[in-house]
DNA sequence: CGAACAATTGAACCGATTCAAGATGCGTGG
DNA sequence: CCACGCATCTTGAATCGGTTCAATTGTTCG
């Protein structure tokens, strides 16, 4: 038997999302089908969480607009950071494998996302197979995301990692690449990248000295994109992949 | 339209895999067509490469015997151990999203796996609803285990951790969760944990002297299971969540 | 304007790395 | 079967990066 999916089609080289959040390279039909079963927009203050780490896990989320980050309490009651979610992405999709969800959403800012049942998402994707596989290539983003920033990295190249991961997110959601808000605050960014919130400030300023970035509050401009990628030392979540 | 997957059987409960290394919990006629889309099984000696980081994404692998680690190259050129995969494990899922590999797997004893063409499951899932879960589940399960990882822990608790993950891990398998071999040399724990191997030798040590572990050569007991967990003081990648 | 919180800066401390040396295990050949 | 050589693992001491603690500056908002 042939397979009706090419491997090349595999690729999802355009996994941006409409205006919708939702993985475009569906034909009209289908994305009319998809529009139907996602569910209307929701506000969050700052500070709101959309659900609580152990809650049962019935919906996955697109984040519209602002900013969402997601919160696990380990097993000594420590919290800590484990993502941050820009407009365009997706969160809650850790949960399908425990059927509850393993952290809270947190918004950072007054932020807007919507939501779809995955049990109707899991439905359509087996009745389009390009959904389906718009699914499993986020999800595969995912998982590639989680191992690229594993390693040995000093404080100076996962903020700088870190900055440049934003930028290339921003960037493929038609932001731009260089300009932008750094909306959390510096102790969730400290959390996220595992070090002391005073550590944050030092690289920050470091890089700022090097004439690689300008801060000014919450406004981050990149002024050495280059500069900055060489820093990081790294492969970058959204990286393409070279052969050796 | 009432759907036809419910919440409840979302959650994998049932991931470990049968003796073709695939997922479970499908019904006869659907695991035979599952089946016949696996191809025969292969042997790899001691230090051999499945594929290279940079080949064309075509196949998921499954471990059926021995052990297999994957290595990344960083942009420096410095090599890093991102997973081990177990008897009854599959690697390969996150070149989904590239298209590419973006990892080496290399055996590290004397080694089995088998391969399934990804397009060919990936039509397939179209056709079986459970199939198609079973493959969110397990991409689920790996964004999970990447997460749980994250934090700030100190060496020891890296070490217990590293531990107490393939324990677990050969347990879900049918192995013995307090017996089992290290086959990876001390610099590639070292490596995956992000430490020097002198460190992963003194924590080592202290759990041996602790009480903990009884270590001779690649033979790990576990004495203490309690303690051991205790001591990670995280979260470990297959652990029951449970609701603050 | 002033209070409360967030971010920055400085100095001492600590854990992990690094460098160097010694021990152990293992395959090979005498 | 033992001796040798190589690789891996272990152990010790000095160094370094990041944390911690403490104090200051900056920012936001009632």
């Amino acid at each position: 038997m042939k397979s009706s999916v090419s491997p090349s089609s595999l690729r999802c080289s355009q996994c941006s999302l409409g205006k919708l959040c939702l993985p475009v390279g569906l034909d009209p039909g289908d994305m009319h089908r998809l529009e139907e079963i996602i569910e209307s927009s929701k506000s969050y203050k700052q500070s709101e969480s959309v659900y609580r780490a152990g809650d049962e896990f019935r919906k996955i989320y697109a984040v519209k607009s602002g900013l969402f980050e997601t919160v696990a309490t380990d097993a000594n009651g420590n919290e800590h950071i484990i993502g941050f979610h820009l407009p365009g992405e997706l969160f809650g999709l850790d949960a399908i494998y425990s059927g509850r969800y393993i952290s809270t959403p947190v918004a950072v800012t007054s932020s807007v996302a919507c939501s779809i049942e995955y049990s109707e998402l899991s439905d359509l994707a087996t009745k389009l197979p390009s959904l389906q596989n718009q699914l499993m290539c986020l999800m595969s983003k995912e998982v590639h995301s989680s191992h690229s920033g594993v390693g040995e990295y000093t404080a100076e190249q996962k903020i700088a990692g870190f900055i440049l991961s934003l930028s290339m997110r921003y960037q493929q959601r038609g932001y731009s690449a260089t300009r932008f808000q750094l909306l959390m605050p510096r102790k969730d960014i400290a959390s996220y990248l595992s070090m002391a919130p005073e550590t944050v400030s030092r690289m920050f300023r470091r890089l700022v000295s090097d004439g690689i970035l300008e801060i000014h509050q919450t406004e981050v401009n990149i002024k050495d994109m280059d500069h900055l990628k060489a820093v990081t030392g790294h492969i970058p979540a959204d990286r393409v992949f070279f052969s050796s």
